[in-house]
DNA sequence: TTGTAGGCGTTATCAC
DNA sequence: GTGATAACGCCTACAA
């Protein structure tokens, strides 16, 4: 089967490819009626859908977008599993396919950057989760095109970001614990990575304790990964080698998820003997037994506002200034924080 | 910026156009030794990366392969949120970035078809996950490329399909909760589809009742969409109008979440009040409390397998009359379910 | 072994 | 208004 090109529907409709290219790209108004409407005939008979590679191969614009999100170190998949990254790439999705664009989703193997496939596709922008080496970023400021960062606190001005305050919801989750009355708090975390949210939000744990006079033990900092295992295994040891400790403090839901497993292997109630507060609050939050207080983020906003941004970079609409637009965040009371 | 184009490369090298395009798609031995390398050097100098537009213009190849998933109704989103997605998704990413190919993930509105995407984007294949009107199948078709139907019924040689034997594990999972005792089986299911998954789920737990000799009452089958919403509603009149209710069988694990959720809402334990099993095994299964009973399918080698059928598929290779390919089941105990 | 040139499907620049 | 025609970047006969 042939494909029906832009030369076959100007043979039916019997005017030329200009006609045709015109009427089809919103410039009706160098075309009579007369012939637009014999054009729209003919691409309706022949069912004409034009190709994107000879259209982007003449004007420079691929209607793609490159979306990346992190892997795992073990198998090279996208941490898609992570349902924060799930439900991100949802909103994602939709709103860019709402503006037309499509979307190319990979992870990245922090090996070979991402300098290569942005060239090939001759990408139209991207957004780019997770935190890489220097060298990833100066590679993709080579490539020349507007590119989004969520949740990232590099500090390039080439880049527009988008994100929350973290210091501040690590400042409100670890308040609230003390508020609570508790006063040995446990912080369990992944990886403390320059410039990225979990190290403002550990940075935001460490103020509320200030702010109350309690004091801050590395002890208390459980720092591995930013996964449901690290939970359990934080989880057991708390259980095991710290009765006092009455409050923690998750940096991720699914964190949190992990911790109370832990506990509950090794006999500890959540929230009776002991507190846990997230952070993020995915869909599974409130859906997980006991449902999970944490720190609510719009995180479909959050992908929304991102294809945004970047449409209007792409379109070069007055680039509003802001050159990081920060999201709200809220304390979300839920089962699994008891007063003391 | 300009791009490097090939004719930048073969001005570099001393050479002509098409020997570097020689050189880089495998046929070397067109080319001398000495001019192999210079155009190696003149590569990685430049940094020439080649455009897959004006590539899949003239071999009609885009190296694209689309994968579609299903949206919710309300917000036109993928449902990416269900993990059993997410996972899969991330292992199809993972392999086919292995064979060099990329992804286009879309969700589809059901009003316009996937027709126009694959051809403006010349896919050289696609991934079809979710049931669809005839239509959407039938236009498919039309397109002439490859596809992989991932959990379809659909009975149309012209696709190749990949799936578990569902109604085998619906079977199991009601006879696990039979040979644990349990007489007054309720099911908990998402739309019955023709041609679906849940159907052939819901054939197999009517299989292992009647192997059983127990009735089956169409009040106790809950049918209405596989997300945990439903399940929690499930949960609630199971719980307020069926106190003999002692087992449930939910057709996805996300539903049996939420049955569990409804349950407890209702001074409910599972297992000490009510077993419940699930189907699927997502990795939030083994993280929840209490830890799901359910069928095991191996989601990530779904995906695997679905990539290397459908690469196959694309280079022709001996088209391997496996109409389709039916991955194993298993049963995996923990602690949802008790004998009584 | 090497280089020239035509064509893939579009868009855009011209003349008419 | 309309229609040739030259790009866009690449591949591949074909000729040298």
């Amino acid at each position: 089967m042939k494909r029906i090109t832009i030369k076959d529907v100007a043979r039916v409709a019997g005017v030329s490819t200009a006609a045709i290219s015109y009427a089809l790209n919103g410039k009706e108004s160098k075309v009579s009626t007369g012939t637009l409407m014999k054009i729209q005939e003919a691409v309706a008979l022949l069912n004409y859908i034009p190709d994107f590679s000879a259209r982007s191969l003449v004007n420079k614009k691929s209607y793609l977008i490159g979306v990346v999100i992190p892997e795992t170190e073990e198998h090279n998949q996208m941490i898609l599993e992570n349902p924060f990254y799930s439900e991100i790439v949802s909103a994602i999705e939709s709103e860019l396919r709402k503006h037309n664009y499509h979307l190319i989703l990979t992870g990245t193997d922090k090996g070979k950057g991402y300098f290569d496939l942005s060239m090939q596709r001759n990408l139209d922008g991207a957004i780019i989760m997770g935190i890489y080496h220097e060298s990833f970023y100066e590679e993709l400021k080579k490539v020349n095109i507007p590119i989004i960062l969520i949740d990232s606190y590099i500090n390039d001005t080439y880049f527009k970001k988008i994100g929350i305050d973290d210091r501040c919801g690590g400042g409100l989750a670890t308040r609230h614990l003390i508020e609570n009355g508790h006063t040995q708090i446990a912080i369990v975390t992944g990886e403390i990575k320059r410039n990225g949210v979990v190290e403002e939000r550990f940075l935001g744990y460490q103020d509320a304790l200030a702010e109350a006079n309690l004091s801050y033990s590395l002890e208390y900092v459980f720092e591995e990964s930013t996964s449901y295992e690290h939970g359990v295994l934080a989880g057991k040891r708390i259980a095991s080698n710290h009765p006092e400790i009455t409050g923690v403090f998750a940096t991720a839901d699914i964190v949190a998820f992990g911790i109370i497993s832990g506990l509950n292997e090794c006999g500890k109630r959540v929230p009776d003997d002991i507190s846990v507060i997230g952070f993020d609050d995915i869909t599974m939050s409130r859906m997980f037994i006991p449902p999970l207080t944490t720190i609510h983020q719009d995180i479909k906003a959050k992908g929304i506002q991102a294809v945004n941004c970047l449409i209007q970079a792409i379109q070069c609409i007055a680039s509003n200034d802001h050159e990081k637009i920060t999201l709200p965040l809220s304390l979300m009371e839920r089962q699994s924080v008891k007063k003391i």
